[in-house]
DNA sequence: CAACAACTTGTCTTTCCGGTCAGCAATAAG
DNA sequence: CTTATTGCTGACCGGAAAGACAAGTTGTTG
């Protein structure tokens, strides 16, 4: 793998045209977004934008693509089976929070591309994010049996945490509004992510003994 | 106000696009819906939507509209001063869980508009929305300063609950994947409304006690 | 520096879609 | 029965946007 001038503006403008078609996914949808203004929010010719991306359907696969691989890369209950239950939870609602922080753009396109019926992702979902949610779901019931956690609906826990953090990604500009905000600060995350993982482990009734 | 057989014809023909307007919507997000799309789902012509509604963008703001006037109505904490707080919480729960089962369209609406920035509805949240919410807030705030419920951070509070109620309507597809299920039933809705109350009123603490 | 590959842009075609308009059909009112 | 109102339709228009194509430019390599 050469490291060429040019291959490398290459990974720089790709990266910088899967960033801006991220904006504008979000901000518009599927079929709102024109190649045009996605290349004029990346500062290159609609040409050129396409000289990288084919076509539309691709280049929106592949931000979808790009924040699924995080998520699931992030986002993996079993990795930490030695910890307290508290402690595995805790690590997980910070982790998702952090996302819908760093990555709020990826998270509405995905929001958007649920919300839509999945036409895309649909496939990807059975094959890669339900075999790791029914594992998950099973460590959870391992918690309840063995007394450590209260008896607690695991996969509408799953969802509960889901949507609870994801929220401030996606609704961001509801809670502006009712915060009297013009934006989410750093401040408000860190709150945030206090409120949310003290009331999951409030209502697990996580016990601190292994 | 008569009521000629026209007259009745036109109140259910309209309410019958406002229907299929909202799944259209609900499918394509605003922009991906054609006026066509939405005609053919109401089985009358496009130019005959047309007629009665003018143009795209009022079509998208009445269904909105409705949806948020059935929310505003159904969503008011104060109403039920007497109350526990663990009853006045429950009943917000499931009221806001029913309207995610009866209203699945209506909120994905919603859910794309404010996830887009909120162009449309953002003077009505503003204008609607925030002074019950402030007014909400206090009263969690008077719980915690009576002692009734847990310290909990009372904004955040709020959040939590629409996220996680909402998420049965506008991330039912995610649901039915890892649930293995073609659709959510009856009873996916009751084991939900179950496991979220539960989940609020533990996080809470509230003391069953006036 | 010559030849080749990588990159960029201007022009054009085609398709789709929101909306207009003129007229036809059905119903209500006098 | 006649006229006016309301409901509905087919033909059409203009603009937007995806993508093809060809031509030109810049960078790379022998």
């Amino acid at each position: 793998m050469k490291r060429t001038k040019q291959s490398m503006n290459r990974e720089e403008l790709e990266s910088r045209i899967l960033r801006s078609a991220e904006f504008v996914f979000a901000e518009k949808g599927y079929s709102g977004s024109s190649m045009e203004a996605i290349a004029a929010t990346a500062n290159i010719s609609k040409q050129n934008l396409i000289y990288y991306f084919p076509n539309k359907e691709l280049l929106y696969q592949r931000v979808l693509k790009e924040m699924l691989d995080i998520w699931i890369e992030k986002l993996s209950f079993l990795e930490a089976q030695g910890d307290t239950p508290e402690a595995v939870i805790r690590r997980y609602v910070r982790e998702k929070m952090q996302l819908s922080r760093l990555y709020p753009n990826g998270s509405k396109v995905f929001a958007h591309e649920i919300i839509s019926g999945a036409p895309v992702l649909k496939e990807y979902l059975i094959s890669h994010l339900k075999p790791q949610f029914d594992r998950d779901v099973v460590l959870v019931k391992s918690w309840i049996n063995k007394g450590l956690i209260e008896e607690i609906d695991p996969e509408h826990l799953f969802f509960t945490i889901w949507a609870a953090t994801q929220t401030y990604a996606d609704f961001s500009v509801q809670m502006e509004v009712l915060l009297g905000k013009s934006r989410l600060e750093e401040a408000d995350f860190e709150r945030a992510e206090l409120a949310v993982t003290d009331f999951v482990v409030r209502a697990l009734g996580a016990k601190k003994n292994n």
